[in-house]
DNA sequence: CGCATTTAATTTGTGACCCGAACTATACGA
DNA sequence: TCGTATAGTTCGGGTCACAAATTAAATGCG
């Protein structure tokens, strides 16, 4: 018998063209509140009407209020509009020793903010964080919660809802997700830090039109965050961006990931710690905010051992610029406190790798103590504000898959 | 005087739900021609009505034709529909020494087939291959062209719309693109050949559902095509994908590209020869034809050069594993004929670099002699069949920019 | 042969949506 | 007070997908 299977490919109903302009209205309003609807029509060359009619069920919706009056030179005052801000999102930094959270509005404003100190066991950490999400509800009893963004130094699996891949994590299989949606009620989004540091960057940073990004986190590990073409990368798994570990040397050091001679091996806070215990006498164990205040002081040890790390980190970049191509490399990490000294380092090591033209643009994220925190705003917003992505240029030739 | 600039973002119009499924009812043919519209709705989950006006539209512009009477155990007849094979495209590879070009219609089936000389200079290239295809024109006046599709080993710019990077060429600059538009009439697409080879790939192989896929090129030099996310990654000036230069090591061989110890430099054709030529006593110039050859005859010192060749391919994928996690890596050379030999060694590489999970699949081409050319029909009807990409799996959360 | 059954394909009516033009609502200044 | 400029709404028209009804064509059974 021969029969067609049912693939159902993803067609276009009535209703798409209002989704994708929803999106794009939505987006706008987000960029440039407070914005008219006259404007929103002149900037999205949507008709008048049409503006009217999408902002309409925007403010239905409650993703959108009116906001106060403008005024103009002549001619019938405009209605500006705005987000909505009595939305929030619950929003975590999980990271093996400290875990920070708090609560954010839709513009990825931090309301509050607090640290615990993050149990070994997965199981605890949902547990307590849990706990303290739940008390950050009552606290905020004025909010509408959309959802929980948690970013952690890991890779979380789509498929499997899984955190697959958390080398300083060390945590034992765990269905950490649904731990902490049974235990609070809310819909939870796991991403990788680096992910999210982009995600943060494209939504929130002054990057409208950048396409093609890459975000270099530096803490314990190395982790990167691919953006191309507009989209994040995931990969299978989501496990692409392991720039981090990627062997430089396969008789090098030997990594939390199990490999040798991994750049983060190289490049991480915890290289510079070894870089300096190996030079110094010192025997009692330093933290790395220890060796930056070090540095600051001006303890040339210490500055060596961060401008050998600078220039790991450089090097390292030289493989994301041949084989990525990106526009702009975003880092993200207490190191870049020292970026004035140590940039033109990072720089001119990616100089030397750039194959063609300029090097890609260079520079600490917009607001690097927000970066995770607010990707996490993106992350659970994500799936409100945005159906696929569009952004403002031309269409490039693209391939079609089936 | 506040005026709002005029942004334009990409919105859709009432026609776009007609473009979207235009695309994927054009897309389904091609791939499971012959179909009748009853099969085509159901498989694409559109309405009968809705696939018979769409079917109508592409039979109208002339991309479709009626092909011959189904037969059913019972009910009336479907009518099948084919892609219109009079409709041509005209395609060429571009090597550093010799040059393929052809006819091929729009199921990338190549009509036929010629070979040439590269000249070395790129104007000399553009003339004779100009002329060579208005030749084939001439040959082919039964068919309507849709364009010119060439695969280069080099990377083409679709900003400035020049070939930027193509250390194996050593052209100056030069705009290759418009010389031969002007020659031929015709609309010229250029794409790098690892990029050409995604394509043929993605479009005419069996991967149908392969989100995330790159495919490695090992001839004179190595190159790299990126697929993400459904998507060629492009990057800035087209520069995505250079994993080949990639350097493995700072005090390495020279490469071409200017660098040293490139990727290339230790696992492309001519580091095979250089191995060759490193052990043997053998003064004559040798080509990689004839390695292969001697390898094929079971000479160990070409076995030898061959399998240091196949670790240094190996390895290097390493790097793509960790950092972009692909489903699958694809190869495409002259060294793939000796695969079943030297794959368990690029396989045991690529395994040992995967972080978590399954290592991704690596494979020879569909069809390895085809990959290019293929890729370059894909290229040319690309604007045709494809508005965006749509795969038929659920929507994946997305970063929305802007 | 006639008729029920089955499947393909078309026709027709409906609702969603965008566009553009006309219209209403405000504001300012001569 | 009226002309002009700007914001926002209303309404008619066109495109489109959908669903149900209809037509077309083939099979097989009584």
């Amino acid at each position: 018998m021969r029969r067609i299977e049912f693939t159902n490919t993803q067609v276009a109903s009535s209703e798409t063209a209002r989704d994708i302009n929803r999106g794009v209205v939505l987006n706008l309003i987000r960029r440039r509140q407070p914005i008219s609807r006259a404007d929103l029509a002149r900037v999205s060359g949507l008709q008048r009407s049409t503006v009217s009619l999408i902002t309409e069920q925007l403010i239905r919706e409650r993703w959108v209020v009116y906001g106060h009056t403008g005024r103009l030179p002549r001619g019938r005052r405009p209605t500006f509009l705005r987000l909505n801000e009595q939305r929030g999102i619950l929003v975590a930094d999980l990271r093996p020793t400290q875990t920070t959270l708090g609560v954010a509005d839709v513009n990825g404003r931090l309301l509050s903010q607090e640290v615990m100190q993050t149990p070994p066991s997965p199981r605890d950490t949902a547990e307590h964080l849990a706990a303290r999400i739940r008390h950050l509800m009552q606290v905020h009893r004025d909010l509408v919660f959309e959802g929980v963004g948690i970013s952690l130094p890991g890779r979380f699996d789509l498929e499997t809802q899984r955190v697959v891949f958390a080398p300083n994590l060390k945590w034992p299989d765990f269905d950490f997700k649904a731990a902490i949606e049974q235990a609070t009620g809310m819909r939870v989004e796991l991403e990788n830090a680096a992910n999210a540091c982009v995600l943060a960057e494209v939504w929130f940073g002054h990057t409208e039109k950048v396409r093609d990004l890459v975000v270099v986190t530096i803490s314990e590990g190395v982790g990167t965050g691919v953006f191309m073409n507009g989209q994040l990368a995931r990969g299978l798994h989501g496990m692409a961006g392991e720039f981090g570990h990627v062997s430089l040397d396969p008789l090098g050091p030997p990594c939390s990931c199990g490999g040798r001679g991994c750049w983060e091996v190289y490049a991480s806070n915890r290289a510079a710690l070894r870089y300096y215990h190996e030079s110094s006498q010192a025997s009692d164990r330093l933290s790395f905010q220890g060796l930056l205040a070090l540095a600051e002081a001006g303890d040339s040890l210490a500055l060596k051992a961060l401008d050998r790390m600078a220039h790991a980190i450089g090097s390292g970049m030289r493989m994301i610029v041949a084989s990525l191509a990106p526009e702009e490399i975003v880092i993200v990490g207490e190191f870049m406190k020292h970026w004035p000294r140590f940039g033109p380092v990072i720089e001119a090591e990616v100089a030397a790798g750039a194959l063609v033209g300029m090097p890609p643009r260079v520079r600490p994220a917009a607001e690097p103590g927000m970066a995770r925190l607010r990707g996490t705003v993106a992350l659970v917003l994500q799936k409100h504000f945005g159906h696929g992505v569009r952004t403002a240029e031309e269409e490039r030739p693209q391939a079609v898959a089936l």
